[in-house]
DNA sequence: CTCGCGACGTTATACGTACAACTAAAGGCG
DNA sequence: CGCCTTTAGTTGTACGTATAACGTCGCGAG
């Protein structure tokens, strides 16, 4: 019989609600609540205001602030694929710093490749004030054209990216240090195991690797995976099953790749580091989880979505961006090893 | 001496523009491109506004509309962490039925644990029109009050989200199916190695567990470690280590913890699975790439997500949300054998 | 006394959109 | 011809905020 004690939608308050409760103007509140009433409310009032607010629990309509300032400190993030743990680090980072800036992070693309023509720009229903992009979602790239939006790109060629701020990480130089390594170690015939042979960071790893082994007498050959531990088994049988003299060492592109050439050795019957020693990418969870442990490249993921959205904001706030390149490092662990012909 | 080409800021095209150039009004731009023209607009009219919007690259103003229109199509997805891999997952799933339905998808928490009063509800800076929160964030829960906007949980107890709507995965039933292949294989000794036993998931997994032994005589045990593969190493070393008679089978609430498990059974001499049979939970990437192969509960993450934010639009649009349970399904591989004992 | 000025607010307006309410012309019909 | 209906639009307004421009006191100086 009686009615609900809240209407079932009980309209949330406004800055007007709160000036009738504070018995002073909207604009009033507007100038307390932004914090820019220095000198032109008292401190008095200034508190009345405050405490209505809280007493109707107001929050301000982003919507409308987002119109009346023509801004809305939402930035959005393009990445390949969150499942994927590099990329879901990168967002960490990115949303870390942007939250410390009061900004808001989207992302893109949402996976729903049968919508029709998704705009990339009202991703999350959200207007946008820029746009931080991995060269690794080249499709989305297609749809994002630099002059709409601030962009800063990650881990992009700088050559290819007019206009736009880059931040790299220095994975040529994880290359030559893994590269160093096993040469180090006595590997002369190589396999190189990639997964995205027409991105620019392959070619960017195939260089520093075949730059590394220069003048060393080593081989190196490429084989090309889908970035899951399965493709990257059966790949890595077939090359490493095939004819010829096999590799002792192979060279991988990210650590998913890696864990499958470890289980394509096990099924071949090749000990890992013994016989075979695999280096990976990324340095994910999935690399102290196999056994034996992955010597791999580490990537400051976090650090690199971090420096993003630094530089993002830094480009937006009208600030000249240092560029930056955040260092890798190879972490040694337990699939290398000495060669088994230098091991005689 | 020439001015740049174009302004540094070219002001982007509003509808007030686009009715200009297609001469007619403002209004009749916002018909036609609002698809509810039919009948009130001439197809030659309409066509003209189609043509000039293209023209002029002109996108309506998201925050202009979310003002008009008092919502967002915009969502909040609360998950403790993206870079656990099965919540990047019920991301995927999540966005994808938004985007669908011409939503977008927003995270929290923001992982910057130092910002002042993070305020849930601004989360990406843009309002919201409903809340997706999975029960495991548990921190992020604090912030909100169920009466502040439609919320709909992710594997909650139902008993406790009085008003929400709840969608479950059948995690009991999950364990059940692998307490019994356990208790099939002949294990009487077992070990449940747990995450977050202060949530409500461990006492579904536990119960369902204690009930699942019941009358075979088998005991269980119970075990914490922190979701690393290292803690539950660590943690496992401890449990199988001790005195006392060894339990011969583990389970785990996450793959996580189970590639930790056998990383313990490799240091403590023991081998999986003639040893020890490890099952794990969620069937990660990871669970494929260790060796053996672990024998874990899949759980359907994606269409959690997808059936979750299906819920939220439903009880957004005034429909009637139909109660869902997702099943689990145990996936059979190489980290589960005969108990030692029975095999004899 | 009155002028000016700082302190403290207020009034008015614009942001860009969606839609209710209105208008104007053209046709239909007896 | 007068009146209603349909078609094809237009005019006007509101969403909630931030801020520019404008009062209005009280008080000390000239």
């Amino acid at each position: 019989m009686a009615g609900p004690q809240r209407d079932t939608a009980a309209p949330r308050p406004t800055s007007r609600d709160v000036a009738r409760a504070a018995g002073v103007s909207q604009a009033t509140v507007s100038l307390v609540l932004g914090d820019k009433w220095q000198g032109r409310v008292a401190e008095r009032t200034a508190e009345r205001v405050r405490a209505a607010a809280r007493e109707l629990g107001y929050r301000p309509n982003l919507a409308a602030r987002n119109l009346r300032l023509g801004r809305t400190r939402t930035a959005l993030l393009v990445v390949p694929a969150l499942t994927n743990e590099f990329f879901a680090r990168v967002h960490t980072g990115a949303a870390r710093v942007a939250a410390r800036h009061g900004f808001g992070v989207v992302l893109y693309p949402t996976p729903d490749l049968t919508a029709p023509a998704r705009d990339p720009f009202d991703s999350a229903r959200a207007s946008l004030d820029g746009v931080l992009a991995s060269s690794m979602a080249s499709e989305a790239l297609g749809a994002i054209r630099g002059d709409e939006l601030p962009l800063v790109m990650l881990d992009s060629d700088p050559a290819g990216s007019l206009g736009a701020s880059t931040v790299n990480l220095d994975i040529a130089d994880g290359m030559r240090q893994a590269t160093e390594h096993l040469l180090a170690l006595g590997h002369r015939d190589l396999l190189h195991l990639a997964a995205d042979v027409d991105s620019w960071t392959f070619h960017v790893r195939r260089d520093a690797l075949v730059a590394a082994v220069r003048g060393s007498g080593a081989t190196v050959r490429t084989a090309k995976a889908l970035l899951t531990v399965d493709d990257a088994r059966v790949a890595a049988e077939a090359a490493l099953g095939g004819p010829g003299p096999r590799p002792t060492a192979v060279v991988c592109d990210d650590d998913i790749l890696a864990a499958g050439v470890c289980k394509a050795a096990r099924r071949l019957g090749l000990h890992v580091p013994d016989d075979l020693s695999v280096t990976g990418f990324d340095d994910l969870t999935l690399a102290t989880a196999v056994e034996p442990e992955l010597t791999t490249v580490a990537l400051p993921a976090e650090r690199f979505g971090e420096q993003g959205m630094a530089t993002l904001i830094a480009v937006l706030d009208g600030r000249a961006p240092e560029p930056a390149a955040l260092p890798a490092h190879l972490v040694v662990r337990g699939s290398t090893a000495q060669s088994p012909a230098s091991r005689r």
